[in-house]
This record gives structure tokens, C-alpha cells and sequence, in this order.
DNA sequence: AACCAGGAATGTA
DNA sequence: TACATTCATGGT
């Protein structure tokens, strides 16, 4: 994958698809909710659980902090692994709570390099969710690999499936200017691709951004 | 009706 | 480091 493959993917899926206007979200906090309830489940399922989770009182730092783990599970059931969810997202709150008196903005303040790391630090914030945080919530340069970005090269033959996740984030990163806005876009472009097509279409016919995707072994995933 | 969806933690070797 | 298991709902 060279980065003019890269700088070049961006175009066209931008002239494809159009601005996104990621994350489809309201403010920072939703942003975190929705990047933690999205792990290995669908948007649509998600968008059920914030509702309820916006209904039941629970979308706040401070009511996920005092509420009892039960009482978040049962109102993001609909997410899915929704015991697993309701701790990490507790756990968030807590951390928020102790460290920085509950505002995210104070966390927000630290440097870039700094901030990634404190949110690796909690639990149930891996890579990608970091990542996501930091571009959408916080407005930092980061780039975010998810299954559809791995799917898609795999499919474009431009990696082989071994690469870390580091490794991948990195070419992202060295091959493109440093520009928030853009991190943003692509990711949100290549997740819209995934849905719209390379997903449905195993070989790729009527693919928008070929000729680059041109059918070929699906690797990852 | 099997298959999958915008992962991460934990355990084993 | 590398790989398996667990967590679980809802649409197609």
C-alpha cells in the first residue's frame, strides 16, 4: 500500500459518496457512549440502546457514575453484550469522575499523545474506540482502523492481513496531511462504502471507485 | 435459519 | 507474540 494509493483511495470515495459528517452523534459524551456500545454490533442496534439509555436518565456522566451496573444494562440491552457495555461505560464515568471531576473537557485539555494514551488506559477503551474518541469527541488527529478498513485493502489486495493494528494506522497517518477534518471523513467514507457495497457485493460489480476495486479475494475477516 | 454487525478483555502456550 | 474464548442483541 503506497501513500498515493492511499491519497488516491480518499478521492475517490470522496467523489463517490460525498461529505459524511461523522460522528452522528450530539456532543462529546454521546460520542464515547455510542463508540463503546458499537463494538462488533451494528449502528442500527446502537442508535436503540442510546435512545433508551437517553430516556432512562442515563446519558450523563453523572448518572452512569451513580447508577448500579443493572439498571445500564437493562437499558442498553438492545446493544448486546450488554453486561460487558454497562461496566465499561461505568467504568468511564468513574475514571471521568476521579481524574478530572467529571468533565471531559479537562481531559479533553491534555495533549494529544497524552490524552490517547489515558483513554488505552481504561478498561474496555481498546485502539479503534480510542481512536474514534479522539477524532469525533475530542477534535484530534488520530486515524481509526476498523474491520471495514481492513476488509476493504484486503479486498483491494494492497495488504495481507498481518499488519497491526499500529502498522495500518501509521500508513494512514504518514501518507496524509494532518488534518483532523480529513481523519474524520475518510474513515466515515470507507465505513459508507462498506455498507453500501463491497459488503453486498462479494464481487464488487458497479463498485464506485473502481477501477482500484476491482473484485479480488475478500482476506480479512 | 445461519450469519453477521464500525471490539476488547482474558486466558493459555 | 499469537491464537482461542467470552460477551449477546436484532436484522436479513
Amino acid at each position: 500500500m503506497t501513500e498515493n494509493q492511499v491519497r488516491d483511495l480518499f478521492d475517490r470515495l470522496h467523489a463517490a459518496y460525498g461529505p459524511q459528517g461523522w460522528w452522528p452523534a450530539n456532543d462529546p459524551l454521546e460520542v464515547i457512549v455510542g463508540a463503546i456500545l458499537t463494538q462488533r454490533t451494528s449502528w442500527r442496534n446502537v442508535e436503540h440502546a442510546m435512545r433508551d439509555l437517553k430516556e432512562s436518565g442515563l446519558l450523563s456522566v453523572g448518572a452512569l457514575d451513580g447508577a448500579v451496573e443493572e439498571r445500564i444494562a437493562e437499558a442498553i440491552q438492545a446493544a448486546g453484550f450488554h453486561n460487558a457495555k454497562a461496566r465499561k461505560l461505568k467504568t468511564f464515568a468513574s475514571f471521568l469522575t476521579e481524574r478530572f471531576g467529571g468533565d471531559l473537557s479537562i481531559m479533553f485539555s491534555l495533549p494529544t499523545d497524552d490524552l490517547r494514551d489515558e483513554l488505552l488506559g481504561i478498561f474496555g477503551v481498546g485502539e479503534e474506540t480510542a481512536d474514534a474518541i479522539l477524532i469525533y469527541a475530542a477534535e484530534r488527529p488520530s486515524f481509526v482502523i476498523d474491520a471495514y478498513t481492513r476488509r476493504l485493502l484486503g479486498r483491494l489486495g494492497w495488504i495481507d492481513g498481518n499488519e497491526t493494528y499500529g502498522e495500518l494506522r501509521a500508513l494512514f497517518l504518514g501518507a496524509l496531511p494532518c488534518d483532523v477534518e480529513l481523519f474524520g471523513e475518510y474513515h466515515a467514507l470507507i465505513v459508507r462504502h462498506g455498507k453500501a457495497r463491497c459488503r453486498a457485493r462479494p464481487d464488487c460489480a458497479g463498485c464506485p471507485i473502481r477501477p482500484i476495486c476491482a473484485g479480488g479475494e475478500e482476506i480479512v475477516r
